[in-house]
DNA sequence: CCACTTTCGCAACGCTGTTGCCAAAGTGCA
DNA sequence: TGCACTTTGGCAACAGCGTTGCGAAAGTGG
């Protein structure tokens, strides 16, 4: 049995990696065992039958059966009652174990430090608030985040915590977990933040941008359909994206997918901080300033539009301290400027030929000023399941 | 031995597909065996030995042993001569063998039909060009494609035929094969080509888009690194992109993504056929419309670093007739708005610390003319290679 | 009470990649 | 020339994966 090894760690067996993309049979099991683990998270509290599963990932149910076996030994799922008869011996509900493990979710903030401990669900089980000066370094940041996951982690005390998923703004390396230029921290360029926290933490790092956090926190369960593409628009001091691609997080080949911001949208138009003219950034936050809401969302709207003409997505997240000042407003003003395009188009269709001419759909991100904590311990969970 | 049941197809094994994403040894013996004939087109002339194959799959020798057996049983790789002995045995070199099997490619344009006869490595064994009134429906469409098919097939002969791959531009959804609104030919909307082009041909047929097509074939034999982003930026009489991001193909949940040309880079700017303002393609079309090719480069450049910014691709590459009637001032000017863009940046910094700031690449797609069928006939070779 | 349906686990099985071992085919030094 | 050594690569036995065949358990319906 798996558990024989590290009770921590469920025995998922080796996943193939860039490096290596041969598959063993390790990696076989590993491989239906997350998709497993998913299709029980995404079931929730109502749960799953054997069956339902095998007809889910085209396994034999004699195969889920072997393969929830393991999972209940291992404490990650149990049976919960029984789904009524439809005529023979009714199935048994199977359900994941949401406390059976935990991850800490930790959002570096330029001002802020947030840290959550979250569950197999990725709920939050409890949460920590306290103030960052991002800018004053790893002397300060360190202690700061050893300190906030050391009292999260014994007020919750019980399962063991599988990783930290760390979630910071700024360019930087998701694959070695070292920093870049950070706008207005030059001190942080080429910090191995990853590493550094992994030591002081005693725990296993995932870093990544802010934006990519939350898309991934939010793009969960999208298990079904085989996987869904949306784009997470953050905006607050700055502006990015966090991009859901056929369910899975877009991040590019150096971390630096998202960079929203500084889309050109006005060829010759005001100078951005940049350096550019007229990015999508520098048009929208001036709107802001001036206190001209409606011209801040068209604006994020139009862009927004371009997003969704070249990458196809299904739908739109809004999210950010500035969005979340006046969160109707942007919605409703991004959402008008994406109906007027779709309306142009006429009529699209959908893959099935509905014919409909159908806006995507724009709507607040889940969470609040959460979203990108919660986004962050999905980092760590996020290899669990699939 | 698997060339028991049909010597058109190997036997790869049943592919996991999005209904069924549960894997079993079939799909795992496919996923190997796809790995391995991938590396082996991507060794090219200069082959590979098995014990190379071992080290970048990170299967063991012995199980590559076993898989290259059985891929020089089926004819599909064979021994080269050895390698030169660094104080052993030297090692025997394993080579793809292209002519084992063909690949058609079948590109539809508005007023053209091209048919390729790809061999395994996608070099044309044979190409035949026909006029085509694509707007003249399928009554006349079908015949003439199942006639151009045959006669290739004929002067080819010899291996057999995987199936064919068919691109053709306008709206579609690749996975039901079914046309969408096709700008100018509204009686295509709705027609299941990919299925009537099956039987007209009696062979397996892959539909897609123009742009994703060419993109797949510029993308072959990314093997290495796992996987590169890139962007192929087609400006015909319409502008289109085709996306490869982490070496697959990106198509959007219904084939719509890639749609470049009506990005809006100049809001409140001229009105565009589609309804919109200030779309990149209409500026730039506008542009070489009274021979201003510099503005029309540099309209494309913009709206290209706005799609290097959001995707962090590694390269560009251009292609389509109205660049190709200009093919180094298009190249030179959009390579010109990117270096500055890169510049403005500072220094990026790439993944491995470089700290250069250098400027994505910009090149012509190779192929010319030929590049769409070319990578048609990829659409078919795709799936046995990985 | 019995026939039937449906669920689900045990045991045997086929096939995968892995391991242990050995022959083949070179190099390099005495 | 001969011997020790290194490296390649196949054969055979093996562990472990999902699959198949079958039977026990647990319901429904007449």
């Amino acid at each position: 049995m798996s558990s024989d090894n590290d009770p921590a760690l469920p025995d998922l067996g080796t996943r193939p990696d860039a490096a290596a993309p041969g598959a063993n049979l390790l990696a076989l099991r590993g491989h239906n065992t997350a998709l497993v683990l998913g299709l029980l998270r995404a079931a929730g509290e109502e749960g799953v039958s054997r069956l339902e599963l095998a007809g889910r990932t085209g396994l034999t149910p004699q195969a889920v059966s072997k393969i929830t076996a393991r999972l209940r030994a291992d404490g990650l799922a149990a049976e919960a009652g029984h789904r009524a008869s439809t005529g023979g011996k009714p199935r048994t509900v199977l359900r994941l174990v949401p406390g059976a493990r935990h991850a800490v979710g930790v959002h570096l903030d330029r001002d802020e430090l947030l840290c959550v401990l979250a569950d197999l669900t990725g709920r939050p089980a409890a949460v920590r608030r306290a103030p960052l000066d991002f800018g004053a370094g790893a002397g300060v940041l360190l202690p700061a985040v050893a300190r906030e996951v050391a009292a999260l982690r014994d007020a919750a005390g019980g399962p063991p915590v599988l990783g930290a998923g760390v979630a910071c703004p700024g360019p930087l390396d998701h694959a070695t977990g070292v920093l870049r230029q950070v706008t207005g921290a030059p001190q942080w360029d080429g910090f191995p933040l990853r590493d550094a926290l992994a030591e002081a933490l005693g725990l296993p790092v995932v870093l990544d941008k802010d934006t990519n956090a939350a898309a991934l926190g939010l793009g969960r369960a999208p298990v079904e359909a085989g996987g869904t593409s949306f784009a997470y628009l953050h905006l607050g001091t700055g502006l990015g994206a966090g991009l859901v691609l056929d369910g899975d997080l877009y991040r590019g080949p150096h971390t630096g997918a998202g960079e929203f911001g500084h889309q050109v949208v006005q060829l010759d138009g005001a100078r951005c901080d940049c350096g550019r003219r007229g990015c999508v950034e520098a048009l929208c936050l001036a709107a802001v300033a001036r206190g001209d809401l409606a011209a801040a969302a068209r604006v994020l709207g139009e862009a927004a539009a371009n997003l969704v003409e070249l990458l196809d997505v299904d739908r739109v997240l809004l999210g950010g301290r500035t969005v979340l000042a006046h969160p109707e407003r942007f919605r409703d003003g991004v959402a008008r400027v994406l109906a007027d395009h779709a309306a142009l188009r006429g009529r699209t269709g959908t893959a099935s030929g509905s014919g409909a001419a159908s806006a995507v759909p724009v709507a607040l991100a889940r969470g609040g000023a959460r979203t990108v904590a919660d986004g962050a311990a999905e980092l760590v969970l996020a290899a669990l399941f699939r």
